[in-house]
DNA sequence: GTTATACACTTATATAGGGAAGTTTGAAAG
DNA sequence: CTTTCAAACTTCCCTATATAAGTGTATAAC
């Protein structure tokens, strides 16, 4: 439809194909993202200018800005008002990871079963009270689960709740499955937000046992305090699950070709 | 400047500043985020529409398609085509651990120094070889190096190099600054992208003298696997640290009003 | 009653253009 | 030679508009 331009100067890189089911800027991303993949742009590198990216692919200002955000936000580049936009090296500061991607451990899958060990009233002790910022002495309950994931034991989880008649967070949680709506969440969920930390421990006698574990032995301690809408604590736990059995993987720099 | 166009509905919000340093789109992000804090918009949730919000706050289309892709991308909601936007609820599997939460222990300030505990040539057995992508018996670089912080020892790290005169990559390692290098990045990096993960292990003997631990006691392991612009493995070895020096922490749902 | 179509709604993508703000460069003035 | 300043270049931000594509509903045809 639209009339090609004669370019002078020859694209060595690819073109953007107006017929792609992927968008321009994607495309465009993708090339740029190529480029440095081949080692044309080195960590430091500054990329051609927009206007010129205008030029060379025959798109317009917005889808360029679009592309370069993109690269941006992952990382890979940095932009510099008045100056450039520059390579990203690869650092090993930027790695992140993500915990969703032990998921299927976490009961996402068939072949996962969820096991009530126990869940009975229990007044809070001085640190729980502190944790979920209510009086010593007042009721939570206090649960102890066991995932299992295709025959192994993966998860012990043990987790306080504040003992609330008024707050409709407590028959949610009680259910079995509400365990996988915690990890994966669902959209009656009355969580607002939380704080998760991981540990590295070693496992006790108790937990030696249920996780059928040599002792002494490394183990993942995902410690999780959630609030409701307003602001105040409602659940504090651990999930504790062996070392030997989690992998807990990330990349940095490029991320595929 | 400009006119204030005599809005039928009032806006319970609140409105832009076009006089603020902060972009117009960023301030809609912000407002759409502070409703949700607020509870004004639980999770499962429907954002007013784009073009509601176009004729609400006064803006173009383009900013409101950025301000809810910075959402989108943040993941606290989700866009589907010819449905609208909604709200995501908060799920654990959402959190993202960044490892650069522990730059300062890994030497970027002062006070952090790197002790070299030894640098030699070692050929290469089963497993490096494996992990490097050498044969058996090639020559390689082995470094055992002692990061301290504050006058503590933080990190133990080794390390294992293909020793190859025709890359550049030795030198530029065998400084001790290298390792601040490695984890923040430096703009002559040769490397291209690497892989890292993490490992929960208890200390053995040596790390626990080293890293004047008393044993046993669990420990962070980051083992990490760099690859040079040819896709060829360069570096491999690890990180390890005393578990109960190691905060690692992140936030799931609103992250900040 | 069932099916098919049209329409209204949503988000997604793209174009064209303009101005603001920071950086670099080089020429002019001292 | 040094300082000053203006211009060019960069990224950044925003507006206005148009088209495409997916979803749901109401209506018309059968």
């Amino acid at each position: 439809m639209a009339h090609r331009p004669q370019n002078k100067v020859l694209q060595e890189t690819a073109s953007i194909d107006r017929d792609s089911f992927e968008p321009a800027y994607a495309q465009l991303a993708g090339i740029l993202r190529q480029s440095m993949a081949d080692g044309l742009l080195r960590p430091g590198d500054q990329l051609p200018s927009e206007a010129q990216l205008v030029e060379r692919y025959g798109v317009s200002p917005m889808t360029v800005r679009r592309a370069i955000n993109i690269l941006a936000d992952q990382g890979v580049v940095v932009a510099e008002q008045g100056r450039g936009t520059f390579v990203k090296p690869v650092a090993m500061s930027a790695a992140t990871f993500q915990l969703g991607q032990l998921e299927n451990l976490f009961g996402n899958r068939e072949g996962t079963t969820v096991q009530l060990l126990e869940a009975r009233i229990i007044a809070a002790d001085e640190r729980v009270a502190r944790k979920l910022a209510i009086r010593e002495g007042k009721r939570t309950i206090y649960i102890r689960r066991l995932l299992w994931n295709s025959g192994e034991p993966a998860f012990y989880h043990r987790e306080y709740l504040v003992y609330d008649p008024t707050r409709p967070i407590v028959e949610a949680e009680l259910e079995v499955t509400a365990l996988q709506q915690l990890f994966s969440g669902s959209s009656e969920s009355l969580l607002k937000h939380g704080e998760i930390s991981i540990d590295a421990t070693l496992l006790d006698e108790e937990e030696s046992r249920l996780l059928k574990a040599t002792q002494p032995m490394a183990a993942f301690c995902f410690e999780h305090l959630f609030y409701d809408f307003d602001d105040r604590p409602v659940s504090w736990g651990w999930f504790i699950g062996r070392a030997d059995r989690l992998r807990f993987t990330t990349q940095v720099g490029l991320l595929l070709g």
